[in-house]
DNA sequence: TGTAAAAACCAATTGCATATTGGGTTGGGT
DNA sequence: ACCCAACCCAATATGCAATTGGTTTTTACA
């Protein structure tokens, strides 16, 4: 903490703070104005701002203003970071470790219409006639099986790593045959999974995806 | 399918996007100016563009544009609107799905120097003199485990479910106690996955996690 | 001469008007 | 009946000026 602070500015900014009706993001009036209504110098409100800063009590940012509370993490706009950061072994552990939790919450929360949905996708799937349609089914199987868990915020996340995923696969259909070969493995795979999401088997559609999973993770694996 | 399609045009349409050296976005030129290009019309030119849309070959967005391939799912993370859609009892149902996987990974992955800045961040949420430094060396523990895992992306998924967890709670901490009891039941949940984490014992973090965390679920709905 | 305050400058961000883009309709011509 | 050109609408992008925090320079005063 700077020594040089001016401990009667300080105790004008914290009376502020402690009546001031602010609107709900917790936005402060501008540096120069608060200056201005506390009678202070900028540069010494600025020194009180930073004390303050260095004790989680508001936060700043250059260009949005000055914010009541901790800073938050930066979570918008992070699809691109995460591409950029991440590779397609991490996509598949991120998957592997993630997306069995959702089938159990799906076994356990789908309506019957789901659970038909979700057998739909998955004969759509064996029966798509090339690979791009094959992996529109595959996809839309995976995320009906998300909205099946009945959480909005699982489903937000569900669909934020397949956006990741897609942008790391990208481009990545060039060089595959016509159509799936009719024993694909994740064929039989896919009905174990949907089997037990219908039969209500938590454990046991936890367990279905995640050898899907590890299967998929394997293939990819033989053919990196 | 639109049976009045006009097949040479699609055939132009086909051979364009053949040769053509787009951006790497995969952004097609304004319809206005394709048709020009291709010396057809721009109804023509939509109608073709249908067409190949059903066939998931491009996707076309008002305002935006016309690009190559599968329309992505929203690929901005959009914490408002997880925010809007959810609600506490979801965000704990996601953390429950959720935050034991992490910990099982932590417990595979982590260095000594993370499994060491773990156990700070434990040691230092007990110590902590007040709830708001109790909760912010708490968020550094679930942070800490989610690096730990050794996975960027499952640490963007961590990070995205604790901003919409903390916009979910906002304001929450107005009416508590100055500090958290001796015998706050998270100290004792705490040290369970610690240990756990330190002695590389993925079950065993995957359990002490979840009940961790059903844990804090129960407290919540008794305070509800 | 040293210090504090005011003024000026810089980089990041926001707000707003205008331009662009897909979606669709209308009228005229063949 | 169908296609084309022109036009309109809603969604989005773009460009520029204004705003905001961060920092440096200048000015005034003791």
């Amino acid at each position: 903490m700077d020594e040089n602070i001016d401990l009667p500015a300080l105790e004008k900014l914290r009376g502020f703070l402690a009546s001031a009706q602010l609107p709900d993001d917790g936005r402060l009036p501008p540096e120069r104005e608060l200056a201005q209504s506390l009678d202070i110098g900028r540069a010494v409100l600025r020194k009180a701002l930073a004390t303050l800063q260095a004790e989680g009590v508001v936060w700043r940012h250059v260009g949005k203003g000055t914010f009541t509370g901790e800073r938050p993490i930066d979570t918008v706009a992070d699809i691109n970071a995460m591409v950029q950061r991440t590779n397609p072994f991490e996509v598949m552990g991120a998957r592997i470790a993630f997306e069995p939790e959702v089938a159990r919450c799906a076994a356990l929360n789908a309506t019957g219409a789901q659970v038909a949905e979700i057998r739909n996708c998955m004969l759509k799937a064996q029966q798509a006639p090339t690979w791009r349609q094959y992996e529109q089914w595959d996809n839309k199987l995976h995320r009906t099986i998300g909205e099946a868990s009945q959480n909005s915020l699982l489903l937000g996340l569900l669909d934020t790593l397949n956006a990741v995923r897609r942008a790391v696969t990208w481009g990545r259909l060039r060089d595959t045959p016509v159509r799936p070969p009719a024993d694909h493995h994740s064929f039989a795979e896919h009905i174990e999974i949907v089997q037990a999401i219908g039969d209500r088997d938590a454990a046991g559609a936890y367990e279905a995806m995640r050898r899907h999973l590890r299967s998929v993770e394997s293939h990819m694996r033989n053919r990196g």
